[in-house]
Parts: C-alpha cells; structure tokens; sequence
DNA sequence: CCCTCAAATACAAAGGTTTGCATAAACACA
DNA sequence: TGTGTTTATGCAAACCTTTGTATTTGAGGG
C-alpha cells in the first residue's frame, strides 16, 4: 500500500507548519483566511485525507457507534429488526459523520463480550443497544467507562431504568389495542399465543391483553394464555394439537406475526376458515404482511422513530458529553386492518 | 472517560520495559516464558487492552472490513441482501477478528463516495462489494490503493473483470432452470418478466431463459419478454394491464420473487388461478417463499456460499498480502419447487 | 580469566495528528 | 519611538503502540 499524503506534506508545500495546516483544515478562527484557503486548495489538489488512527489516537473520538444486536437472530427476527431499523439508523449516524459498526451481543460462540471489546479496545465512541439483553453489569461497565448509549425498541429487566437512556415500544398499549380490536369485532373468546421468551415486553403484551379484557368487562382466563415458540413451525405445531381448545375460542392473539402466520396455516389445516371461524391479530408488521392470505391485521411498531429518536440522543451525548437528564420515550404501536381480523375495512 | 491502562502502566508494574510488555502480549518468542506469563497475569489483573488508534496507526491495520451494498434499498431488496448475507459474512469475519462497518455505495445524498471515504481515511483493511455498481474508476482506485476487495453476488458490467476477485451467482444458469422447468411441464408460451435495470445480472437471467427455450427447440418471441420495475406494484399494475398477453401465454418466469407476488396477485383479480391458469416460476428464494398462496416456486440463491466462498478469499488476501491469483467462482442456484410452478411434488 | 555468542531485555524512533504555549509580526495609541 | 495588544504562526509534547537496533546478562569454551 503506497504511502498517504500527511499533513506534513501539506505544510512544506504550503510553506506553513503542521499545526497551522491542521487548524486550517479544521477551520480554525486561528489562522488567517487567506492561509486557510491555500492550505485547504493544496490539500484538495492532492487528495488529502485524515489518518483516521492518528486523529483517534490523539481526539480519543473515533467515529464509529457499535449497533449491538441480541443473540443470534432467527430468520424471522433478522427480517424485523435488521431491514427495518439498521438502515434509518445508519442514515442518521451517517450525517453527522458516523460510521456503524454492527454486532451480536456475543461472538458466535457465546465466549467474546462483544460490548466490551468494543469499548476496552476504544473502538466506539457510542453504543446502540436493540432490544439485547445486556447484563446489568455490562450496563454498569458503560457507565464507569463513560460511554454514551440508548437502549432500542423493548425494555428488559433492570434495575435502574431510570439512569438510562431509552426509547421503547409501548407493547402493553400493543397488547392492548390487539385485544380490544378484537373484543370490538364481538369476540369474547380470545387465544392469546405468548411468546414463550423470558422477556419483558412479551409479558407486557399480554398485560395489555388482559387489561383489555378486564376494560371490557370480561373474564381473564388463564388457560386461554399460552406460551409458544416464537417460530412458525412451533405455532403450527401447537394449534395443529390444540384442536379441543380451538372449539372454545373464536379469535387468536398472535404476539408475532410468524406465529400469527403458523396458526393460520395451521387452523386452515384444521378445516377452519381465518378470519371467518377465527380471527387473528398479529403483532410487529413486517414488510410481507399484506402479502399473505389472509393479508394480516397487525401491530405495527414504528420502528423509523425508535431509529430516529435513539440516534438523536445519542448524537447528543456525543457531543456535548451531556449530562442531561436521561431521556426515556415509549412510543406507540398501532393497529393496521387488513383481512386476518375479519373486520370491515 | 477516565484514563485508560496502557502498556507503559504495565511495564511499570512488571518492572520490565514497555516494549517487552508489547512482544510479551502478542506472544513474541523474543521475551522469556516467565515473563510472557508474568506480563499476560498482569494485564489481565488490570484489565488491560490494546488501544486500538495506536495500534492501527503503527501497524497500518484497522481490524475493519468495510460492507458495501449498493444504492439505498428498497424493502425488497433489504430483506434480501441484508438479512441473509450480513450475518454469515458478521460470523466469518469476527472469528478472525475483525469487525463490519456496513455503507451504503454513497451517502444519503448521494455527495459522498463512501467508499473512497473509508480507504482515504484508512479507516478499513478490506472491503467486500455487494453487488455494488461501482465505477470502473472505483476499482481501479482500490487496486491503486492496494485495498483487498471481493466482489459478490453479481456481476457488473466491467471492463477487466478477469483481473478482480468474486463469486457472483450463475444467474444465467438460473434463468435456464427457471424455463426448462416450465418447460419441462408442458409449457410452450412462457411470459419473462425482465427486471428493467441495467444490470448484467438481469439481462443474463434472461439469457438464460432464451437458452432454454432454443435448447427445447421453442421460439423465442421477443414480444413475451417484458420490461417491468422490481416492485409488487409495478408487477401488479403490468399483468393487470396486460389481459391480452395473460391469454397467450400459460406461464411466467418473474424475475424476483416480489415481482413474482404482484403478478399472481393481479392475475387472481383477473379470475386466473395459479398454477391452474398460468404457472409461476419466480427467482432469489426470500424466506417467506414458503408462506404465500400459492407457495412461491423459486430460483434460489446460495447465499451462504456466497459469503463463506467470499470472506475466504478476503482473509487470505488481508494476511498474504496475495498476490495470487485471483479468485472467481460462479456458484450454482437452484430450483425449489413448490405450489406456482404447478408441478406435481 | 577472557572472549564469544546467544538469549533476553531496553532504548528510541516512528506512525500522523492535535493543542497548549511561546514567539513573531503587525498594528494602534500615546 | 516605545509600549501594549491583537493576530497569526511555529514549536514541541502528547496520544499508545510496534519494531529495528543496541545493550546487558549469563553461559560456555578455550
């Protein structure tokens, strides 16, 4: 690899020192406008760029956010929170001169704290952390080493939320407006299909499901709360031998739209018609729902805002090393009607 | 941030010199067993790491791959280029060490050359190009610049491929798959729906498609290959228009598999049922194929190949500094048959 | 006991920037 | 003309490693 033109070569051509040419192509008020502009004329004129190893070393800034990821995605999961969030997020990184760097919360075998790698080898200046399930201590690292981040799209179980930075999906009001939607329609009967995965917002969903319910004046009835995995073929499998329980329900919460898309296939094989024998009202929006028969009636997550949000306050830890008070938003998901739920459009 | 641990600050404590701590670390056979072991315990004690600035400045190593995929997305194609081979390409990669910045070819605007931005600012040892168009200019600078870089998925239209690493997909091959199976099932009017791009991988699936139907001693009628953007709408709005063409012909081979779904779905408005009426052979294999009425018959796409076969070839250029030969391999799709080809399983 | 040689360690420069402080030049004012 | 101020520039240290070369130490041979 050739060697790079350095700011040292930019001053001996413009017959100045290296530290002016380093104030001028910062635009420093410290040196004189006519020098600038030579300086920067010169630099331009031979493709000048910044070391950027050098630059870091000295700033302690390097540019670079980590996007930190939970364990492994599943195919499903890849499709919800990779396409839609990691590409609004760099956009917005992207204009204030951030590079991303993406990771799992773990290397592959589970034996690399990829967080503290990131941060022990002062390879990130920020984090954003997407729904992972950090450990309180590694929350608690962050804060020792001083290293701005937010928390992404659902809360875990901490203990101190209130110190962090975050911007969550409302999922109990997801659970809520799901469940309600349906009572509406007349159902009273109503399946909900927990995501079997110790975490707070699938409890929250269903909360919200619940709360519905009680709203509405009708029993909560816990053998209609059923835990699943969160895969199609396990939601297929589940009400494939859930036939009896099928008889006593008339509509299906589904807190996936995967899960959501297994019932259907699977109560089409039990000769049961969706919407028209059971309802359903799935949960997240992902880009292919209106393309499945029946199109789905789902919980969209607005997943531009958390992008949009997160980065904006982590810009602005960034910059102004701030000691703001926190900032925490929940956001709301809404339903989108289509046919799954039966309802008139 | 507070100071972090360096290795003068282990030297110290070791009471050796600071470059004794350095090759005690990285294992250099120049420092004794005992004080290799002695060094290594205390750095660990201290929780020590290596700065990564520092070191990227001296060695001219970042650790960094630079991820390229073309133009901004749409969400098609998001789901599925960064879905699939982001992670393989993320596992590859970290389990030598290095860590992924994913771009876009050019920023937001479209004012930056992201890729330029990454080699001038040293910020990357390598990049991997996702069926980026690049300019010829662009790779002739990396090759300037030394920069390894592999080229994936897809072909372009270059001047002197011969001389640039890849593995592209036999896309013409797929196109011939594609046909001959139609063909295969008694079709004889078969409707190609070109994705209207200037892009090689297309006109090749179409040669592919061509071959075919020559090889199975059909004509080729160049009014049965249309130009049609890569949408569901644009699909759909095509076949809707065209009632004439969908009474001619008794399949159709979509080029992707969103084209693919706006065909089937216009064709049912227009009372045709798929496969009865028209079959549909469609091409990349996205993982909710399986999951449409009908069940998406497909050309898929290794990509897993794609990323494995690419990030190989990377890492031995990153540590041979090779001058090998370069390496080019046309990796074969294949065929999954499901419901809208028509085909008996 | 001296010399040579190998092994282990230390020294110092280099990598490319930024930045506090010193210096020089220019200017104003008395 | 001298003093004080402002403005523009230069000097040199610092950031933290790596690595070529020099130095020290100790062992072994004569």
């Amino acid at each position: 690899m050739k060697r790079n033109i350095t700011i040292k070569d930019i001053a001996q051509l413009a017959h100045v020192s290296a530290s002016t040419v380093s104030r001028g192509l910062n635009d420093s008020p410290l040196v004189a406008e006519e020098t600038r502009v030579r300086i920067q004329k010169i630099a331009l004129e031979h493709g000048f760029s910044f070391n950027t190893s050098a630059r870091s070393l000295i700033t302690r800034k390097t540019g670079i956010i980590g996007l930190i990821y939970p364990e492994h995605f599943n195919e499903y999961q890849h499709s919800f929170y990779l396409t839609l969030l990691m590409n609004k997020i760099r956009d917005e990184l992207e204009e204030h001169e951030y590079d991303l760097v993406v990771k799992f919360r773990t290397n592959k075998n589970g034996t690399v704290n990829n967080i503290r790698h990131l941060v022990n080898g002062k390879k990130v200046d920020g984090l954003i952390l997407v729904h992972s399930k950090i450990e309180q201590e590694d929350l608690d690292f962050l804060h020792e080493n001083g290293v701005p981040f937010v928390l992404l799209q659902a809360r875990q179980y901490y203990v101190n939320i209130d110190r962090e930075n975050w911007v969550f999906v409302n999922h109990r009001k997801g659970g809520y407006i799901a469940a309600n939607h349906l009572i509406s329609l007349g159902h009273t009967s109503i399946l909900c299909m927990m995501l079997d995965s110790p975490q707070y917002q699938f409890t929250e969903r269903t909360e919200g499901y619940k709360q519905a319910l009680q709203d509405n004046h009708l029993q909560v009835d816990e053998d209609k709360i059923v835990l699943c995995d969160g895969t199609f073929e396990a939601s297929f499998n589940f009400i494939t031998e859930q036939q009896e329980l099928m008889k006593q329900v008339t509509a299906i919460f589904a807190q996936t739209d995967i899960m959501a898309l297994g019932a259907i296939e699977a109560l089409q094989g039990l000769g049961l018609s969706v919407p028209k024998d059971i309802a359903v009202v799935a949960y997240d929006d992902i880009e292919f729902g209106k393309h499945f028969r029946p199109k789905l009636s789902t919980i969209h997550q607005p997943r531009d805002q958390l992008a949009v949000l997160g980065c904006e306050r982590l810009l602005e830890m960034l910059d102004s090393g701030s000691t703001n008070p926190p900032m925490q938003r929940l956001i709301e998901p809404y339903l989108i009607v289509r046919e799954s739920c039966g309802a008139e459009r």
